[in-house]
DNA sequence: CGAGGCATGTAATCTGTTACATGATTCA
DNA sequence: TGAATCATGTAACAGATTACATGCCTCG
């Protein structure tokens, strides 16, 4: 059956939480898993069609240009099937960020200083963000709360690592700098 | 001049160590920047002839069946300009791991733990051989040892977090799962 | 002489983004 | 009424992986 794509399942999951039309499920993809997962109308549209076909979602018509979706018991198992299953390792771990700071003997003196420093600026702005995500799932009573608080608190964890990195190495490469 | 493929950075990049030949190059990234970059040979030799074609980098014949790479002033210049522009940030962010931990409640149960159990045993690897990198670096005396050691360090706060939040994790999980 | 590593490349395919194209509904 | 938001979709393209295809060289 080819491929794993992760789209698939990326939809498969939300509509679990509730029926959705195409638009929706991309905002709240961003809103519930968006500091970890993103989808484009490119990808979701086709997708949806596609798990339609396959009889794993079936949609309502909402209105004239609307139309909700619904997952179906066979989505459901193929969503259990995939959980189970390892994560695909290919998923590249690649860092444009540290590939300069890598080379940046190479770069215009204070050019790569500037690029952590922006990247430290991010993150403080993420860590606000999942601090107050954190806030609002611990206060929340659903059934997922705890795995929800789990992909949170990994961003906090990742976050904070990323703050403190990035401290740190504006502190050596600006002691380079001034060398 | 289209997109900023980051491929040809990479490559620019690896050959200010010393000239090399596209299956030494490979070796050579997966050896310096395996912890955060990895390049395909569908990829590198293309990109080589590419870079080539724009006089960013000249060949020299080594044997029969294998030349040489080596930058030019001009892939150096070209490098030079990339390293101070931020990065594109459309580099997904996108966790398949976390993904499962979030639809959890609707995998078998105890499945998803065994995935963070999994991962926590890849990172507790993974921070082994970091540390022989670091202290690899820090003994070196390149003058790109600075660098190098940011980077290695990133990845260790990276994954030492990520065993910080894999051990927390693996506890909510199976208290989950006994309850 | 056979296995494994060195070395180069192409073709098929996948996954995903971006831009384009269209139109309804709602609210100030 | 005009702007913003809701809503669906297609087309072009970019970036990358995988498998395939080839052949030399070295060492046991």
């Amino acid at each position: 059956m080819a491929k794993e794509a992760t789209t698939r399942y990326a939809v498969l999951g939300m509509l679990t939480l509730e029926p959705m039309t195409g638009y929706g499920l991309r905002e709240a993809i961003a809103r519930t898993i968006g500091h970890f997962w993103h989808e484009s109308f490119g990808q979701l549209y086709p997708t949806l069609r596609a798990l339609e076909a396959e009889g794993l979602v079936r949609t309502h018509p909402l209105g004239p240009r609307s139309r909700e979706h619904r997952i179906t018991d066979r989505g459901r198992d193929e969503l259990r099937r995939w959980l189970g299953t390892p994560p695909s390792s290919s998923a590249a771990h690649r860092s444009e960020l540290l590939l300069k700071v890598f080379f940046a003997r190479h770069a215009e003196p204070g050019a790569v200083a500037g690029l952590v420093r922006a990247h430290r600026d991010t993150l403080v702005a993420a860590r606000e963000r999942y601090g107050g995500l954190e806030q609002e799932i611990a206060a929340d009573q659903s059934p997922d709360r705890p795995h929800w608080l789990a992909t949170v608190r990994h961003g906090i964890a990742m976050v904070d690592a990323g703050i403190a990195w990035s401290e740190e190495t504006l502190r050596t490469l600006t002691d380079e700098d001034s060398r």
